[in-house]
DNA sequence: TTGTATGCAAAAGGTTTGCAATGAT
DNA sequence: ATCATTGCAAACCTTTTGCATACAA
């Protein structure tokens, strides 16, 4: 990511936190900052390492509380994976993801490579569909 | 499910067992069974609240171990769910989910109904692709 | 100044593990 | 008889919560 990119991030998120009245906090920009960073998707603890290391006295709790309000207001996406733990994915936009029957590593795959998938029709079981993502699994470079 | 699939299913999975030297146990076809007779994605839990109930003796450890081999052996699927706890499908063939975003409810959108998705080129990425899963997300009955 | 956000410690799930006893082959 | 599987209890890990303090607005 561009250093000019990485600031309108910022400044998009800090607008977004003032039109909801949410205090700019060190926290919340320090742990914005690290996920938006990354390109893979962190657990909350594994934010938190990092985090931790650039400003000792944040707290585990709080990098909870602060994922979970990126999520909320549409910076961050969970994702969903087979280990059960969290994680958290700083791309909100569609995109789909590689998954490795092995050893569990996940890739993004940019919605561009994948064609798109027409919205079934889900009336039967009640649904409004909004939006899709599509997992592909198979076995990363390092599993065969 | 027919009775006489529900027979089949529990005959290819004892003969599965056999054929990977695993022992017959009563806990192994309780839960199986309780699996397979299900349209929903248990939890864990809820699947030793049912079992339990038919076999008092048997216990949550148990349950945990068993659906790990029921995963093991492919008569069961881990499904990633937004809630962060495992819940265990045990449809295996391809089918897709319907995810509601505000309960979080998952519903199984069988295959038939959504077009193919051609398997991209991730040799980029460094996979191989077995397979997908399409997530759609949107709102349920309940929720709009 | 006012109320939200944080940090701490403790609780609350969910899941795994060590070990002795049980049971399938 | 032998080895895998089970049950129990305890450990472990992730996530949430209550409450007093600190800090942004």
């Amino acid at each position: 990511m561009k250093p000019t990119e990485r600031h309108d991030r910022l400044a998009s998120f800090e607008q977004e936190c003032r039109r909801r009245g949410l205090a700019l906090t060190v926290q919340r920009r320090t742990v914005f900052e690290e996920l938006a960073g990354r390109r893979d998707h962190p657990t909350a603890d594994q934010v938190y390492d990092a985090v931790h290391r650039r400003l000792p006295s944040l707290s585990r709790t709080t990098v909870y509380r602060v994922l979970e309000t990126l999520v909320e207001t549409g910076f961050a996406r969970k994702v969903h994976h087979p280990d059960a733990v969290v994680r958290f994915d700083p791309t909100t936009g569609r995109h789909h993801h590689l998954v490795c029957e092995s050893c569990g590593s996940l890739v993004d795959l940019d919605d561009s490579v994948v064609p798109r998938v027409p919205i079934p029709d889900a009336r039967g079981a009640g649904f409004r569909i909004r939006d899709y993502t599509v997992s592909f699994n198979g076995l990363c470079s390092s599993c065969h």
